[in-house]
DNA sequence: TCTGGGGTCCTAGGACCC
DNA sequence: TCTGGGGTCCTAGGACCC
């Protein structure tokens, strides 16, 4: 099969703004170019590269970054601009390439592999993708060519900030297996010191356990998981239909007591957020999940699932203050530090939307109907949903990928 | 060190059905 | 009637990512 040989080369790019929000930051305040700029306030955003110089990260609480870098100079977010030049990279993304899958307001993989004959080899038009970021937008991006998406990545991670690397065909165990094991996708705090403890610090000391090893120390998914990518195998090809899978708000009350009522207000003031976030986007949810944090740093959620989608907001809402209401005694208790809702389940309301279309069709339009359906919502989403529709007793034929 | 806001995916147990 | 196996859904929690 073609995609088995087009693996071979490597013609999967994955390309990644540097420290984004601080960039735009510099971008567009010039006394800010080349001194350490942090985003944020009580916790870091973002920092330039000028401040993680002095050890600031994203996510470390605001005062211990002030006290690594005192001459930080801490900048509010502006969300809007950041979207804005998101925009805008990504325009770039598809003017260079129709396959562009977007992985966050900073990243996207793109699979040039058949821009050879117009655009040449995937290095030349990673060169190019990187000068019209930073000439067109302004932005300095560093890009990570490979044959897989997870190599592409990790290629991107090791040449930040404003680089290009690519992982020549044929040398990926080479270039992978002296990494630290955190460099893999999937490890973090947790399982690099599971591996430690092992004894295991490389990328290439993973490859050498064994797939029932490690799923045996990381569990089923992750296991397998982590040996696959060990071993550079990673199947998986840039689809431009992801679809999200939920969407959710949350805010911090900070330490002060919050009466019932405030709480309601803030939870109704999320929900209807939320509501027409989920409207704009077309979509529906069936599940309702609130998020709480208390006092003592501790976390809870609960979740309610309707009996159908909706993108009706006093619907969602009724279900939130359910929820709410069940877990007061313990947000009084505690003392609540965070609420959230989060609304998932998306692909229930998709499964309606998806049986539609399947109803109507038969015999040889099948195919062109599911075609027409995996480019609108992607491949994944058309195969989940038909399923759910399935299991809901929707007459959806079955698919034939089964 | 005491922490924002947005997400994804996995696990495990109980309920329920065939 | 008893017993077992297999599958999905729902819920809660947790790890991880940007």
């Amino acid at each position: 099969m073609s995609r088995i040989l087009s693996r071979a080369e490597a013609s999967i790019l994955h390309a990644d703004l540097d420290s984004f929000y601080a960039s735009v930051e510099q971008r567009d305040a010039p006394r800010l170019r080349g001194r350490p700029v942090i985003v944020g306030g009580g916790v870091v955003l973002a920092a330039s590269y000028e401040a993680k110089a002095f050890g600031v990260r994203t996510a470390m609480g605001g005062r211990q970054a002030k006290a690594l870098c005192p001459r930080a100079i801490v900048v509010p977010p502006r969300f809007a601009a950041y979207t804005e030049a998101s925009k805008a990279v990504f325009a770039v993304f598809r003017d260079t390439t129709p396959v562009v899958e977007g992985v966050s307001i900073d990243e996207a993989f793109l699979d040039v592999g058949g821009l050879w004959r117009i655009a040449g080899s995937p290095t030349a038009v990673a060169r190019r993708l990187r000068e019209r970021v930073a000439g067109e937008v302004g932005l300095p991006i560093t890009v990570g060519v490979a044959c897989t998406k997870f190599l592409a990545k990790v290629a991107s991670g090791v040449a930040k900030p404003d680089g290009l690397l690519e992982v020549p065909p044929g040398g990926e165990l080479a270039f992978l297996h002296p990494l630290p094991v955190g460099r893999l996708w999937g490890v973090g705090k947790v399982t690099e010191a599971k591996l430690h403890a092992l004894g295991i610090r490389t990328v290439g000391e993973v490859a050498d356990l064994g797939e029932a090893t490690l799923v045996s120390l990381l569990g089923r998914a992750s296991g397998r998981h982590l040996h696959a990518l060990a071993h550079n195998h990673d199947p998986r090809v840039v689809d431009t239909g992801v679809r999200r899978r939920s969407i959710g708000s949350q805010r911090a009350l900070g330490r002060r007591h919050r009466t019932p009522e405030e709480l309601d207000v803030i939870l109704a003031g999320i929900v209807d957020r939320l509501g027409k976030r989920l409207r704009g986007a077309d979509r529906t949810c069936r599940t309702v999940v609130l998020r709480l944090r208390f006092g003592d740093y501790t976390r809870a959620t609960r979740s309610h699932t309707l009996a159908r989608a909706t993108d009706h907001t006093p619907t969602l809402l009724a279900a939130a203050r359910r929820l709410l209401a069940d877990s007061l005694t313990t947000c009084l208790d505690r003392g609540t530090t965070l609420v959230g809702i989060s609304l998932t389940n998306l692909d229930a309301g998709d499964a309606m939307q998806l049986a539609l279309p399947f109803e109507r069709t038969d015999g040889p339009d099948l195919d062109r109907t599911l075609d027409d359906l995996r480019t609108r919502f992607g491949s994944e989403s058309v195969t989940r949903a038909a399923r759910l529709g399935r299991n809901q007793g929707w007459e959806v034929p079955l698919l034939p990928d089964g």
